[in-house]
DNA sequence: GTCTATATTAAGATAGAC
DNA sequence: GTCTATCTTAATATAGAC
């Protein structure tokens, strides 16, 4: 068993409990592995299995999201296929994103960091194709920044309302949004 | 010393370190107080202090949010007033929202039902603000969550690439975004 | 590569003196 | 109303057998 097979785990256990809540003890019982043996896949414990799921991310995130910004055909359609990976990715607004989490709190000197750089990749790539399409940079830039405002702050509320109609409505306009 | 003294120290904890990371040990040393006196002041514990500190955020909702919804003159100067607040409250994007990291990780269960009640007022109060200029319902309400999620996730985003200027953006145009 | 058993530390919480 | 001292539990982490 490579240790990426724990990730999926691993990342569901983070995105519910949280960087603290998500101990060794749930973390043992939810992959079947005794503590013991958690060392031996991550011998830094628990931190280097953060990493490790966040590395994993931002690899998901440079085959999903970014490829979806290079397909042929205009903005629009750019960002329709980007938004379809992030509902994916968020389940329609369930699933938290764990950037924000592990933004928040004690854990957030420890990751911010890695956070930041896949942040900033998203939202450059985001930006460079707005550009390309004619924008000019610093409009470009903001409504850039603006997708990743709305995607995290949907999320925040749908699960503040449990509702989860304001991310899927986000999700939604946000195409047309940006084209507008 | 009644116990509002402390709420302002505590929303400072529990902002910096999260409701797992803000200690006892952290929060005797902050107020001062020792440990068993901060159990006389809080029998219930910890718990019992960050429902007090929701209490006051409540309260200041309602005594600085609502009040500036409710003043004469336009939606768009209704929105700056509020933002005005909103960028007080948050020291311009500095810091984070104490509902947003309630709703991340362990603490969820235990405070969801609170603080979706105090963001459930702030939208309610929107909607009814920019209905009653004559928007239709179904609109108002989207506006107003527009609003609450653009607030939202500019915080995330300026805490995790360490530019407020985004937070500060958001708060400049959203007024003129309301009213478009 | 996985386990049992255990070490170490720190968390939340309480008793009882002053 | 504040303190010192202590209790209980659970966290991270490790040693060493298999």
């Amino acid at each position: 068993m490579s240790r990426n097979t724990y990730i999926p785990c691993l990342l569901n256990l983070l995105c519910q409990y949280g960087y603290d809540g998500a101990t060794l003890s749930k973390i043992s019982e939810a992959t079947g592995l005794g503590k013991a043996s958690l060392y031996h896949h991550f011998p830094n414990g628990k931190d280097e299995m953060v990493t490790t799921v966040l590395n994993f991310l931002a690899d998901w995130m440079e085959q999903n999201i970014l490829p979806a910004l290079k397909t042929e055909g205009s903005i629009l359609i750019k960002m329709e296929r980007m938004c379809d990976r992030l509902n994916e990715v968020y389940a329609g607004g369930e699933k938290p994103c764990l950037f924000a989490i592990l933004l928040m709190g004690s854990s957030r000197d420890i990751f911010h960091d890695q956070v930041k750089v896949i942040l900033l990749k998203w939202i450059n790539e985001m930006t460079e194709v707005l550009s390309a399409s004619g924008l000019d940079t610093a409009i470009a830039r903001g409504k850039a920044e603006d997708v990743a405002i709305a995607i995290q702050g949907a999320l925040i509320l749908s699960h503040g309302l449990d509702d989860v109609s304001l991310f899927q409505r986000i999700i939604r306009q946000l195409p047309q949004r940006v084209c507008g």
